[in-house]
DNA sequence: TACATAAGTAACTAACTGGTTACATACTTT
DNA sequence: AAAGTATGTAACCAGTTAGTTACTTATGTA
């Protein structure tokens, strides 16, 4: 017998072939899905972006829910990866604060399917990200929440605030810009996808943060 | 020729029961047009939720998009109402924000029609609600930048302050509470909508808010 | 009463859409 | 070569949906 493995998940011609195939799609189902939202999307619109035949699209995802869902946690486990790396309890409260809420910043200019996948998700009551996703869901938030809780006991961050409001309030000023990004810009001159236009928001959004629950004693 | 008007818009009992009509359509369509989006709604649910036959839906609203434009304009127009109302310029900076920012809060939270319908349209790109709605788009956006100039004007906020970025964030903290309500809310163990927990909230935004853009110098 | 018009109903249609089936073609293993 | 399986195609189906039509019933006016 040859050096190939042989036996459950074969690598050969076939076998890429499917696992790009079924790449191609939830690519595919991800912008359309992202775009349109589940009713809005046309299951035979995926699969020609796919550049494959519906039957092969339901062999592989079952249903248009179910490849809704596997949209879903393709996409929340990228920001579950984001904050797995970038939530770390360092020494310097500002700087742990900062590093979070910039990489969720920019995790989101970069992952617009991502920010719109969540947008309808939320006028669909979290129903399906509720049932695919129950660890993701709030993992963000809780680790978030660690370093507030951090800063707090280290006296950087007033003992006051109340935690869950923040989180709210951080994910608030990071997404709306995004999310209501094709209704402000004709009221702007600028590029707000522009790295400068990115830059100076998330400086105001720390800003706001900063000065809003920092303790103000050490200044 | 008796008393009464006659020609154009007659008051009788026909014209009446139209404009009753007309207006059941225009609740029932904002409640499911809220609850389900433009493509999720359907025609037949709105036409029977409404109490009327669907071929009196067309004869009044034309189409399906045609009467979402319409939800949308009659909704719209409750909030410029309410911009008109509350944005006041008064004495006092500090109040003047208050009032305002307190009365677009609770706004929305008597209102989860309007916040659904902008969710969704912001998805759609502000699509319907640019054709439909042109003057109350940023009408309250101005109003409230007025706020601010004057505040700036009277050194009680901070001159370098960056009034759109200040817009989009009051905007954001107010309308993700909302808007993310049902996915927050598992999450939490107060109802979010009590008078309480609103009121909470509220005071959060405000505290951000102002430790955000006012000048420390009187403190 | 006779007439015009507004308000209403139910059945229908043409297009669409999620999902299926019957059939054909590769490729791998034995 | 034979057999089995993964991959692919096109035509089809049943249910749905926006929009229409032919027809009926009220109501105010002359």
């Amino acid at each position: 017998m040859g050096a190939k493995e042989k036996g459950f998940k074969k690598v050969d011609g076939r076998g890429q072939r499917s696992e790009e195939s079924r790449g191609r799609i939830l690519d595919s189902a991800t912008r359309i899905f992202a775009e349109k939202g589940l009713d809005g999307a046309r299951i035979d619109e995926i699969a020609e972006d796919a550049g494959i035949n519906k039957r092969m699209l339901y062999h592989y995802y079952g249903s248009k829910e179910d490849l809704y869902g596997e949209v879903l946690r393709f996409n929340y486990e990228k920001i579950y990866t984001l904050s797995k790396n970038a939530f770390i309890l360092a020494d310097d409260p500002k700087e742990n604060v900062t590093r979070a809420v910039r990489a969720y910043f920019y995790f989101l200019a970069k992952n617009e399917d991502f920010v719109r996948l969540t947008s309808w998700e939320a006028l669909n009551g979290g129903r399906f990200a509720k049932k695919v996703i129950p660890q993701f869901f709030d993992l963000v938030e809780l680790e978030f929440g660690d370093i507030i809780k951090d800063g707090i006991k280290r006296n950087f961050i007033r003992p006051d605030t109340d935690i869950r409001q923040v989180i709210v309030s951080v994910q608030a000023l990071c997404l709306v810009y995004f999310n209501r990004r094709e209704i402000v810009q004709p009221l702007w001159q600028e590029d707000l996808l522009s790295e400068k236009m990115l830059e100076v928001r998330l400086r105001h959004i720390l800003a706001l943060i900063f000065d809003g629950i920092f303790s103000h004693e050490e200044e």
